[in-house]
DNA sequence: CGAGAAGTTGACGGCGCTCAATGTGGGTGG
DNA sequence: CCACCCACATTGAGCGCCGTCAACTTCTCG
């Protein structure tokens, strides 16, 4: 299909305007004028192996990033070397937001495949917004959107048993994915169970028996990485009352 | 001490610029002109009742709040009417953050005690900032610092044992309260223990539990809801290694 | 002063953690 | 191309922390 473009399309700077996340990301609702002006911050987007880090906790604060391509997760480490993963992140997702708070990076995020990103320098982004309200207010929304995420986890960890929490889990994966264009019911997962146990606050054994009980009541079948998903409304019925007692 | 000002001053609006928490709420690091102009924001202080609800989940975001006087618990309610306690929030900390994300609280606010706010139109707030850089940049590491806080809540759910998350939680607030010039060793708890369990993820018995070990190590003496701390450092030593288990 | 709410403590059981053994799949090098 | 290897995943056995239930005490407030 690509010879139906001028051969200079390859070449074009990298831009919202032509991005497949256009309408996820942070130009939400964003005029074509406006979008340009954004346009203006992404210098250029970034590459990131598997398993390498975007940025560590500790380090300064220069860019957001805009997930583009692949996936990432975020995570702080206690103390005593444990790690917490706050959060799994997929394209059109933004990370680095809790960077704002001290100017600098309050956490690690890793690519769990090869993953691109668009940097957009804060400070240009913050002298931009000034003048464009509704990019302001989008950030404002983002920012928020993430503590009302924050708010559910605090309620899953809270309230909700094992097999709870994983149903909660690949319920919101599969509608995020979905909202991407991709199957809600078939997709890979690109974390470990470790990665998927300290996410929902259990141990790596506790999800793989999940799995298996899932499993058994014939809701999703789960081989390695492959999910697919075959009884949507049942995991939906399992979050329904979601408490420790009935009554 | 109040005859020495004139008698006016009684009568003053309603203004940041003479509030006991300026420096720690919204105008922080604003100049004379600017809290100047942040003050026509703030029409009138609001007074709410201990036990009343500032406001609920759902209701359209008007304003954002901001703590004056007295406390204040978030909350959500889960599907079969649990309740899930997202926060605490003492004098100088803002409430209402989460309803940017749809313009609608995504939580519900009750009064811990008879308390005061600060009113804050929101959709003045953006506008004012527009033309504010440094107040737009306070409202986003507002933002950013509530996304750190429940990353550390998240740990805390993820990774601590009982009397862990309950020395936490006693450090955090002696802290806050301490930054407020009140004691860091002696305060009073203004919520229920249920209300403390559900915000650490854990039932009301496992507090009072929690509350016994600390005192048999001789660490704080809680009477009813007195609390004093006994021995600073080795409650932060609990904390030093949090983990399950050893190694 | 009385009644209801809040807090404390004990007994007991279950969910999820720990430890351990085994299975499996993807990547690498001979 | 296959064999090997290692990281990851699965499953079982046992146990401990914390939830549940219950009885009782203390506090709060009208």
């Amino acid at each position: 299909m690509s010879e139906v473009l001028p051969f200079h399309a390859q070449h074009l700077k990298a831009a919202c305007s032509n991005c497949s996340v256009l309408e996820l990301c942070l130009p939400i609702g964003l005029n074509g004028a406006e979008v340009e002006r954004l346009d203006t911050l992404i210098v250029q987007r970034v590459k990131v192996k598997k398993g390498t880090a975007l940025y560590r906790t500790g380090d300064p604060l220069r860019s957001l990033y805009a997930v583009r391509i692949g996936s990432f997760k975020t995570s702080m480490l206690s103390v005593d070397g444990r790690e917490q993963v706050t959060g799994f992140h997929i394209p059109g997702e933004m990370l680095g937001l809790d960077a704002i708070s001290a100017d600098e990076h309050a956490c690690n995020a890793f690519a769990l495949e090869d993953s691109e990103v668009c940097p957009i320098h804060f400070a240009h982004l913050e002298k931009l917004a000034q003048n464009l309200p509704s990019l302001q207010h989008n950030l404002n929304r983002l920012l928020s959107r993430e503590i009302v995420r924050d708010h559910s986890m605090l309620m899953l960890m809270g309230n909700m048993n094992s097999d709870e929490r994983l149903a909660a889990f690949l319920l919101n994966l599969s509608q995020r994915l979905s909202i991407r264009g991709y199957s809600s019911k078939d997709f890979v997962l690109k974390m470990r169970r470790e990665e998927i146990g300290s996410y929902l606050g259990l141990r790596l054994e506790t999800i793989c028996r999940g799995i298996a009980h899932l499993r058994d009541q014939g809701l999703v079948e789960i081989s390695g990485r492959n999910v697919r998903i075959q009884n949507m409304d049942g995991l939906k019925q399992l979050l329904a009352g979601c408490h420790r007692s009935p009554r």
